[in-house]
DNA sequence: TCTAGCATGTAAATCGTTACATGATTAA
DNA sequence: TTAATCATGTAACGATTTACATGCTAGA
């Protein structure tokens, strides 16, 4: 219900062709709203029958060809309307705590190497907001948009701020663990041994 | 396809029925992978025709009676082997800043009686956490498995501490930004204005 | 018996992912 | 002219969501 709405923005901020937008959902506004080259153009196919974006008159209609497209004002009123409209926010789903919780069933086996390679990567990425953000935001007066924009990439920040101490946490919780590699093997199939504080417990 | 996997650690914490598990999913496991009965239905099919877990012979398999499953050891070896494989992190998918970067555009009608909803949600999340946390995570010594699991909640905490402290200062940066209400709704149709700092900028 | 709630499902539509296909442009 | 790259798509499948259908059980 979202990726419409993405592409409205998107080309508001700059009509663009499908590929532009690919290469920009890949950087800013898909650092929250990811999508691919094929969902890019099944739905900009859909807007411009839609009578919300059409094609700038500057480019042929051929398929190889570069074709760029801008928003109508029914666009802009379709992306007011939802903007305003009250949303429940979407539940929570993470890989890696759901495997951590089954880790605690089966056994840590391999999971620490991921911790820390996804360490790095959540390192990584706040890096590169921290750069945008001095490139950026400079401090001082600006723009009510850009408060905005600069509110949306603190979230990105303090969203990655938070991983990387939450998986520094989680490796510190192995070190104290003893050796991952053999835990948990021995006690195998069975039915599940009924722990104390299984189902009124841990969570995220 | 983490479904499946979300449902044998369930399973092997304890042997449910399919609406056992649903109940279950909207505590606990659910907290981090949410699914629907319909979800867990067809996956528990699916699970039982390929061997990974098995209806308890207790129970008529009718329609409208109770059917309780187990998980075999087939199940289990595929969840340690699932935990252990190295994966992606999924790249970050949330409504409320695609928003809040679309009001930059469209203007920011309506939003924050939203930003205020949410903002009470998320705090009674983070209270539901703390209180689970109390009941079941008293200080001290305790078992690894305990250890893991206390170490989900904990992310659970701290990704609600970051949502409600990052939807209190938007709502202040909203307090600085005038009259919300009335904000770029004059500024209608026609082109986008290409803004300085428009697509190197904000993102999160 | 009737009703409400428990429990297990089916069906259809949309969204997301992966793999592949096709045409245009440019440089070796 | 060939190959690489840019650019726009198609097809197929699986996951997710929403709405609905069916059968049991217990109490008024």
């Amino acid at each position: 219900m979202s990726l419409p709405h993405a592409i409205l923005t998107a080309l508001l901020e700059r009509p663009s062709s499908g590929l532009e937008l690919t290469r920009r959902f890949d950087k800013s506004i898909g650092y929250f709203w990811s999508a691919t080259h094929q969902q890019i153009y099944r739905e900009l196919g859909r807007l411009e029958s839609g009578g919300y974006i059409r094609a700038l008159p500057t480019a042929q209609p051929a398929r190889g060809q570069k074709k760029s497209y801008e928003v109508l004002p029914a666009g802009r009123d379709e992306l007011a309307r939802w903007t305003a409209v009250s949303q429940e926010p979407k539940p929570l789903r993470d890989t890696m705590l759901l495997r951590l919780r089954a880790s605690a069933v089966v056994g840590t086996a391999g999971i620490e190497a991921d911790l820390r390679r996804h360490l790095a990567l959540h390192q990584e990425q706040l890096a590169e907001y921290e750069e945008i953000q001095e490139r950026d935001f400079p401090p001082g007066r600006s723009a009510p948009e850009d408060r905005l924009r600069h509110l949306v990439l603190r979230a990105g920040i303090d969203l990655e701020t938070f991983w990387t101490q939450w998986l520094g946490h989680a490796l510190e919780e192995f070190e104290h663990l003893g050796d991952p590699r053999a835990r948990r093997e021995e006690s195998d199939s069975g039915p599940a041994s009924d722990a104390p504080g299984e189902d009124r417990s841990a969570s995220g």
